[in-house]
DNA sequence: AATGAATGAGCGTTCATTCAT
DNA sequence: TATGAATGAACGCTCATTCAT
């Protein structure tokens, strides 16, 4: 049980990582200014401090807080789906869902956290590395449910979460499409079938 | 014909290039202190001010040696190819062997450059769209040709692109696979025929 | 009321302006570096601009202080007195006699503050009217009194300070005359009178 | 006799002076750069520090001539002149036309070059010098000619000189009035008679 | 817990001057 | 004589971090 003092202090801690959020964003880790975040969370510089001992861990911080909500949710949406490729197209759709409906999540993860330096690419390589082997799953038990020829599912995982990432990207930077969940057709086509599309249908 | 003073000219400031793209490649944009270029270059800060007028203008021209190097390589190796997903498929290969022999070329153009800030988003765009072009049009002339069903050919250009730059960047930041030219056979699987796999030899 | 920290920081803020009175009045404000006046006001160089945003915001500040001090005492010598010459003759006094006791005002208001960039310009120009209002006023008013001839009072005023500043421009290169305040019979004669001397006394 | 070569020579070093007037004038001092010098009197910066050996020579340089052209004008337009008050109210009107008609000049000499540093008081001070004398020989001779009563005729001199300095200043950074000339009759009797005014005309 | 004044190392940029050609 | 590439010291300013209150 928390004392109210307690939870003021999770209160404070929760709105500057709001206000990081909107500052890393919009302008980078490198161009944030730790002065424009207090301002933001309505606290002092010292304020800050307390509750973060750096720039850095305040970002590691946020880093650690967007990854989990987003595998969360991706995870929920895959759990009680049986079938492999199914889980596997629930990810997509929910990838599409969230990102779409979080553009500050979306620049953080995709853009600003990769220029950010050394300090964090162990953060966002491990991120990469729980929606490969997310995927990988999917594609492991396919394969030994037969349901497709076996393959470098290491390689492929990596690459449908890559194909995923470029296409929020080109909508992050250009606008287009309009909403990003419009993708999900052609990314579900591609991901499953390749540019070769759909096997013919049998019964010709 | 050029004077001996301007040959020289010219070599120096190549060789800030030189230095700027190890620099920038390994400490980023806002880590990189133009100190270390000049000192890398074995030139003057004022020498390489002569050359470049500042920092920004200096990573973009780095920016867009790299990337027309990049995609003049590439567009070579697509010439002369007549069959469309051929073309398509020298362009993946000859992606992995370029960013595969050029670790820093592929840490500055898929890494640094996406988190240096809004400025250089543009040159960022171009390449990205470059990219998405040259192989939309492959898409579209296989379309054409009746070789692949018809689709929406710009989201699968940048997922094509996305997924061969996320297995590079998997390579850059944990160093799998040794060579980057072993994921070949798996991306080219993948973005043919999707996980589903090859279809079954028709045999007609 | 203040708190002893708000207290603080005025003092230090007061001791920023003094020590740049001295280095801009000594230097000239190009060749004054901040890092000079934050070494002379026993202050770090991130505090001085914690006080002040710029050299520039800095250097106006003081422009700003010292007119106004300058203004400030020369208008409290020419309060009360109701002659409309002699008010003028006050103000000549009291320029002569602060001045006189500032050097380094003078310096500043005098030297340094013209010579700084048309970004000052207005700030002194600003001091230049504000003495020349001062004098027209007493002229127009001895003009409406029937004791002088009405003449063209703009001109004649910043005239009448021009005649005073350079006295004291002379001071402050030659060092002559020793005593600045010396001066005074001459220019009031001069002011008042002329170069052809006062009238022949009229004994009506 | 000239040699061709060193007729261009001569020609270049003008030139250099004739765009020095115009950048140093319109920048001052400090924010003047060789560079632009250079590029406009149509020269290399190394052809530059041929002709003058340094940024304060080309700046001194620039001083002499432009106060020894005044000077020249100035005594010119006194010779010949007998009557002492006559010739300083030629030199007044001199003072007047020159610097109406060459702004650049006045800024030169008013404005940038007091405070562009110690280096150039010197020269300044030697120009007032030369003022205050020639004014002081009026003065002088005008008291032994019993034309006006004895006084202090060297401050009374620099205050001469120090009004219509500062008429020219206004002039300059106000642009009031529009033709300088217009302040002549003012000057002319405050210099005179004061602002008392002339004295009653007789037989009244 | 919180404030905000203060610190100081570090950075991008400028520019007078030099010098090989 | 003249060029312009090169030098390097110096400067204004920023900002993560500290700390007295």
């Amino acid at each position: 049980m928390m004392t109210s003092t307690q939870q003021r202090s999770q209160t404070r801690r929760q709105r500057v990582l709001d206000a990081a959020l909107i500052v890393f964003a919009n302008h980078g880790y490198g161009d944030s200014a730790i002065d424009e975040i207090a301002r933001a969370s309505d606290t002092s510089k010292g304020g800050l401090y307390f509750h973060f001992p750096s720039k850095q861990a305040l970002f590691l911080a946020l880093l650690d807080e967007a990854s989990a909500a987003l595998l969360r949710r991706v995870e929920r949406s895959m759990a009680g789906v049986t079938d492999p490729l199914e889980r596997g197209d629930a990810a997509l759709r929910e990838v599409l869902h969230v990102f779409g409906g979080h553009r500050l999540l979306a620049r953080l993860l995709l853009i600003e956290a990769l220029g950010a330096g050394k300090e964090f690419s162990t953060k966002i390589n491990d991120l990469h590395a729980a929606f490969a082997a997310l995927i990988a799953e999917c594609l492991d038990e396919a394969i030994s449910l037969g349901r497709i020829p076996p393959h470098d599912t290491q390689t492929a995982a990596y690459a449908w979460y890559g194909a995923v990432n470029h296409v929020v990207l080109r909508w992050l930077m250009t606008g287009e499409p309009r909403r990003l969940e419009e993708t999900y057709p052609a990314l579900r086509s591609l991901l499953l079938y390749g540019v070769t599309g759909a096997p013919a249908e049998q019964e010709s």
